[in-house]
RNA sequence: GGGCAAGUGGCGGAAUUGGUAUACGCGCUAGUCUUAGGAACUAGUGCCGCAAGGCUUAAGAGUUCGAGUCUCUUCUUGCCCA
């Protein structure tokens, strides 16, 4: 018999699909279903982690479009970043010319994969087809008030001369650079995301097909907290400072007032040389809450008192404290040092008093160090002691009500979403700074504003502030000179948008076209990596929002009905004897175990980690495909581990699969040869109802993304064809369920799947190939097993027809010789009966 | 420190949601064929035991006729937040 070579089969049937895409003739009578993969950077090379992704995708849309669906399956690159500007300058191109080069290799490598994507709908976010909406869109945010313009502090890296999100700050160090991070007042374009924080955090609600542990992330990251505000007097002025707390329970155990070092009470120390030493210090530290929570709690003492609002003639000392943001609350706060953590380390440096207002209910909960933050009753605060935190957060922000002294406040951790980058690769803002200082849109009529071609990557800073004549423009309005804003948007904003792009990619007078909008939106099933979890997803469940905000056409809030975050590709790690990392094609195998190829000396092997350049445990897919093909690649990646967990890449798992392959297709030929003969009723119907059965159950384990155990059920059937070869069955039955075998594995292996059904069916077709369908008069025919129990133990097993009745059941048990040996001079106190399941006899002992 | 997951053979992992624990695969062992095998095929493979049988889902308790699954306690690991 001969093997089936997966190259050849790759070329021919990816060949067939790019003449032929039928799959996305989509008509009017079918149900939409949009399924869509996160998009990838166009970063050189697909990798592991986008073969993993794509391979998901593709099951599904392969197995909906099989299923009678019109299916939009689109992709595209998210093409703009600061990568290739760094590579950019490093081979002295544009950063366009490497961006194009690379889209155009991981374009060659995906289609490597056979994947069922609708090339003809490809986008690319650099393109000016692409972004020159995405600045209409801009536009229409800053004409509805969505886009604001702000001063305010940020991460600056002074290596890389630009503003960094928190997430690339680590360690108070800039993610690239490694540069110790400044913070710098700058002005910056912010959208306006905090206007729906209460939306979009009730709204999670309804995102019943999402993972909860997204959901949760996101809730905590909008971060909604009750609190509220309270006015401490200055002693010996009229001046006020409004602080802001989540924990007014405690007022009674506040011993100092904590500010901002950018407070306004502030202002008062400016020509002070310790203030402006104190405020250098400060700056130092990051503006993550982690890096401010690790930094060490340092103060600067105003001298000045303020009254505590409900202890009579109780003063307490007024700080600078670097752990205090000017953008959360009101950039003020009480100290408790007894019930908060931070407070606590400062009350300590300082030499603060601790007064403890909470008494934990079992005294033993209470640790000798720190501040205690649990639950208990109110002390040593007046008309609260005594009552539950609750109760008295409730009781006390009445009293300050009354007393007008403040007011209960909701506050966000959620700020708004600052989207200026000083940088060359990204879409420009379409703003313009007229001579009176007036900052005005670009007329709609004027976009795209281009990125100029001609730029100086070598330049310090943001080459297009340093371009000689781009920045230089005209006011359509009057035609007086103007400036061009020479920051760009952050990618983030490229990618909040794109899956609506997609529904009517063409379209060059909008961003898109509401009627295909309509039909398209929401993604059925948005498949990605988890680390998108929060600020991708975030900012796309904005956006949507805001263009809502903005068309009163549209419906939609959510932009994903559907969601699932894939877990990593892991590998093992290897070490040669100077403890430098090895790459898995710089090892062997030997008698002595893995041993370097280079100089066969002996390697360590490390646990196995997520797939990184910097622990070389990386395998290329595109050499995997070239020697396995691509269904064994698909297929290997699919059926170690449950989809959303990480998986362990093998050669003996990718080979394994290959192995398969060769089975399933000498078993495909073993079927086309077998000759007629009479056949065995009995025979023939258990294996129709086994077979029907699996049919059944891989078709829900697909909708349950339980793809590892699809493919454990694929193999059971494989085995069941196998086992059934040598019986008195039908060729003409065994044909046609090998058809539908054939067509169940399409969504995981396609080339093989179309080779062997072409074979069977003898031509050549890829038209509305059909999902098999279950018998339903089959299903219950099954026969089942049941456990015969004596007091809960496993005594034997009977096979019978479905729903057999208790009666029946009772008597075959007690038929078995083991059942009967045991029951032998017992007395029967009672019979447990479950249909289908289980037979227990109860005995005495 | 808080919250959320999870803990099943040598390994990745199944288990119709309370009803045969260890499906399927990898690895391993033995055999067949072969000049050869990192090929193919056959058989075996949780642990103890010659066997009958017993034990086993991180540990311990509980609910139940019956617990990997539910409840409580403890331990461990991972993730997120601080």
């Amino acid at each position: 018999m001969n093997e089936i070579q997966v190259k050849e089969i790759d070329k021919k049937w990816q060949l067939f699909w790019s003449k032929k895409q039928n799959h996305f003739k989509h008509t009017d009578n079918k149900k939409k279903f949009y399924c869509l993969e996160m998009f990838p950077y166009p970063s050189g090379r697909i990798h592991m982690g986008h073969v993993r992704n794509y391979a998901i995708g593709d099951v599904i849309a392969r197995y909906k479009m099989m299923n009678g669906h019109n299916v939009l399956h689109p992709m595209g690159w998210d093409s703009f970043g600061l990568p290739a500007e760094n590579a950019a300058r490093e081979n002295n191109l544009n950063p366009r010319e490497w961006t194009q080069k690379n889209i155009s290799t991981m374009k060659n490598q995906l289609q490597l994969l056979g994947l069922s994507i609708d090339w003809d709908l490809e986008i690319s976010t650099c393109d000016e087809e692409y972004y020159k909406h995405q600045q209409e869109l801009f536009i229409d945010f800053y004409n509805k008030g969505l886009v604001v313009r702000k001063e305010t502090y940020v991460n600056w890296d002074p290596i890389e001369k630009t503003v960094l999100a928190n997430e690339q700050v680590i360690d108070g160090k800039g993610w690239r650079s490694n540069a110790l991070v400044e913070r710098k007042k700058l002005y910056q374009w912010f959208f306006n995301i905090s206007k729906f924080s209460d939306e979009l955090l009730k709204d999670l609600e309804t995102l019943t097909n999402w993972p909860e542990k997204v959901k949760l992330m996101q809730k905590n990251w909008i971060g909604k907290s009750l609190g509220c505000e309270i006015n401490f007097k200055i002693k010996d002025t009229k001046n006020k400072i409004k602080i802001f707390t989540t924990r007014p329970d405690t007022i009674f155990g506040a011993t100092f007032l904590a500010i901002s070092v950018d407070h306004p009470v502030c202002e008062g120390f400016k020509n002070s040389k310790e203030f402006s030493e104190f405020k250098k210090q400060c700056s130092q530290v990051g503006t993550t809450e982690e890096a401010i929570a690790n930094a060490e709690k340092i103060g600067f003492k105003t001298g000045q008192m303020a009254e505590h609002p409900f202890k009579k003639g109780k003063q307490i000392p007024i700080y600078v404290a670097n752990f205090v943001l000017m953008d959360y609350g009101t950039g003020a706060i009480f100290g408790c040092p007894a019930h908060d953590q931070r407070d606590f380390d400062f009350a300590k440096k300082y030499d603060l008093e601790i007064i403890p207002v909470v008494k934990p209910m079992n005294s033993s909960e209470k640790n000798s160090e720190g501040a205690y933050t649990g639950d208990g009753t109110i002390i040593n605060s007046d008309f609260l002691n005594n009552l539950t935190i609750v109760k008295a957060k409730e009781k006390i922000v009445k009293e300050i009500e009354n007393k007008k002294i403040g007011e209960k406040k909701i506050t966000f951790r959620l700020k708004d979403w600052g989207i200026s980058r000083q940088r060359y690769w990204g879409c420009p803002i379409p703003m313009i700074y007229l001579k009176n200082g007036d900052v005005v849109p670009v007329d709609k009529s004027e976009l795209p504003v281009r990125l100029p071609k001609d730029i100086d990557m070598n330049c310090k800073g943001n080459p297009l502030d340093f371009h000689p004549t781009w920045k230089k423009t005209k006011f359509k309005e009057t035609g007086e000179e103007a400036i061009r804003e020479t920051d760009t948007l952050d990618t983030f904003v490229d990618s909040s948008w794109y899956f609506i792009r997609f529904c009517s990619p063409k379209l060059s007078d909008k961003p898109f076209d509401e009627k295909a909008f309509s039909y398209w939106m929401p993604v059925d099933q948005y498949i990605g990596g988890v680390e998108h979890a929060i600020l991708h997803l975030l900012y796309s469940r904005f956006f949507m929002r805001a263009i809502k905000f903005c068309k009163k056409d549209i419906k939609i809030k959510e932009p994903f009905k559907g969601l699932f975050t894939q877990g990593m590709v892991c590998h093992e790690t290897y070490k040669n004897n100077e403890g430098k990392w090895l790459s898995p094609d710089q090892i062997k195998k030997s008698d002595e175990g893995l041993v370097s190829k280079i100089d066969s000396s002996k390697v360590v092997v490390g646990p196995s980690e997520a797939m990184s350049k910097s622990k070389k445990n990386i395998v290329d897919p595109e050499s995997m495909i070239k020697i396995y093909g691509a269904d064994a690649v698909r297929w290997f990646i699919l059926s170690d581990s449950p989809p959303e967990r990480d998986v362990q890449w093998s050669t003996e798992g990718v080979s394994a699969a290959h192995k398969f392959i060769q089975r399933l297709w000498t078993l495909n030929n073993k079927i086309l040869q077998k000759k007629d003969e009479k056949s065995d009723p009995q025979d023939e119907k258990r294996f129709l109802t086994k077979f029907n059965d699996y049919i059944y159950k891989i078709s829900e384990l697909i909708e349950k993304f339980q793809l590892n155990v699809t493919v454990a059920k694929i193999h059971e059937l494989t085995n069941l064809f196998e086992d059934n070869l040598n019986k008195k069955l039908n060729r003409k039955t065994l044909l046609e369920c090998q058809i539908k075998f054939v067509k169940v594995f399409m969504p995981f292996m396609p080339h093989l799947s179309c080779e062997c059904l072409s074979i069977l069916e003898g031509k050549n077709f890829y038209e509305n190939i059909q999902w098999p369908k279950s018998d339903k008069s089959l299903l219950k025919e099954q026969e089942v097993t049941l456990v015969v129990q004596i007091n809960g133990k496993k005594r034997g097993l009977i096979t019978a027809k479905k729903d057999l009745p208790e009666k029946d059941a009772l008597i075959q048990a007690k038929k078995i010789d083991n059942i009967k040996k045991n029951l032998k001079d017992k007395k029967i106190i009672k019979n447990i009966f479950v249909k289908n399941k289980v037979i227990n006899f109860i005995i005495t002992s």
